[in-house]
DNA sequence: TTTAAAAAGAAAATAAAAGAATAATATTAA
DNA sequence: TTAATATTATTCTTTTATTTTCTTTTTAAA
């Protein structure tokens, strides 16, 4: 048995029995704890198990139970930082608009409003968070919902947006490649926040650095359109100057 | 058993009961109370229950004004029914609209789909509860979010409604009087309710037997433009000839 | 073959988890 | 209020799991 059959193996068990500890997998595989640990590691990097003491398991032990929220917990760490560097963004009487994506939703939870602020936002786990604040003024765009992202899109959306100017727009992309610009997979979502960036005065990319360099599906625009990324350290030094050379601050957490 | 899974079981325990303790946990798990309570820190820490004396519970106990999920709880086992019977009133290949409130999120944690079905909704909540199931489309309408019931009101949201029809309309209220009609707390809620009304062809209010004779401060409209009520067996026995005679189909649960 | 690279394992060092003992604190009943 | 009881926090020890480094084995390529 091969290690991509092992893991295999793995995978299935755990999609049967929603988590998995080392020692059973030493016995049923006839390899050693240390193999069985850097299959689990690599298999966390992949994103496909979260590791525990001891095993595995198939859903984040530590978020409540929505779909959508435990994506969030992906590359979490950097996500929080961006979400973080993020807020610092948001200015007292801001009218902004925030887009869907988990990194936004991170922004979103690291919000302090100060004193009153305006959101308007496709996304209804990012609407839900805000709801805390009392100062923050929270506008929902209407649309079909995207069950994966838990935000709308469609023609309702991208018309009320024509009625707002908003001072900023956060964009969550799944993609920014140098020549096909920004990305997303789905199309609708595409068009829509190809709006959101008409809308907004300055479009302002929340990205972690394991998104450069990919493609989504639906083009969202050029990289000219956009004034600002935020992303993570592991971001190449090649693409940050390229970036740079375009006329976009890059900020890096 | 690790820990990861204990955490889980400790979570779904609080999820059926509410709230949990030490020792029953310990003698449940196999593990001694310093465990135990090292765990209750743990999930406190993560924000996930709150520790009390002895136990821990998912409701924070030193607040007055809960959040929108939480209030969902007051009053559970005659709304839950409501939500449960009013279920079975959608059909497949439905096209039903549904407001804001706590009993209407019960309905929608009931429904179970079959076949193709389109909802449109002004609660946040409520779509996010009918995300889990594929068969739906959801449809958020849009507008300021009330943080109290974390639904949309206002004129967008109304605007939008008249691009539609629905069969079935299920709505949730403050108030049901015989005079006053039905009412809701809030002027911009009434006036999205009034819109919804007009939009369905049959209106089918969930209210728990509390709400009779009660008036909220915003008027939705009579009695006479409702088909439906949906109530538990508190209510009394006048109440229904009264609701009757205007020819509105009592369903007591 | 020889060589390089990947995969697997052994062993030691490190870290995490669990429980015991006990001091500190909170709750309850008198 | 006080005393009795229950619960919690703290410290320490034992057990268990993990990481790291290094060696061996296997596999694939030159």
């Amino acid at each position: 048995m091969n290690l991509t059959e092992r893991h295999q193996h793995i995978l299935n068990r755990l999609k049967k029995e929603e988590n998995v500890n080392v020692i059973d997998l030493c016995l049923e595989l006839n390899v050693s704890s240390v193999t069985i640990r850097k299959d689990l590691k690599l298999l966390e990097d992949r994103q496909l198990l979260f590791r525990t003491h001891g095993g595995g398991t198939l859903i984040n032990p530590y978020t409540k139970d929505r779909p959508v929220t435990e994506k969030a917990m992906i590359r979490s760490t950097e996500k929080i930082s961006i979400g973080a560097a993020a807020s610092l963004l948001v200015e007292q009487n801001d009218c902004i608009l925030i887009a869907s994506g988990t990194t936004v939703l991170s922004l979103a939870s690291n919000i302090k409003p100060l004193e009153k602020l305006t959101v308007v936002t496709s996304a209804l786990n990012v609407a839900l968070e805000l709801l805390r604040h009392p100062e923050i003024d929270v506008i929902q765009l209407p649309g079909t919902i995207r069950k994966t992202s838990a935000s709308v899109t469609g023609m309702y959306a991208e018309a009320m947006l024509k009625d707002f100017s908003f001072s900023k727009l956060f964009l969550g992309v799944d993609g920014i490649d140098i020549d096909f610009g920004l990305s997303t997979t789905s199309m609708t979502e595409a068009q829509l926040n190809k709006r959101m960036i008409a809308a907004a005065q300055k479009t302002i990319v929340l990205a972690d650095s394991s998104k450069f360099g990919k493609k989504g599906f639906g083009k969202i625009c050029g990289l000219e359109e956009i004034e600002q990324v935020i992303t993570d350290s592991n971001i190449s030094a090649h693409m940050v100057e390229t970036l740079q050379s375009i006329g976009i601050e890059v900020t890096i957490v």
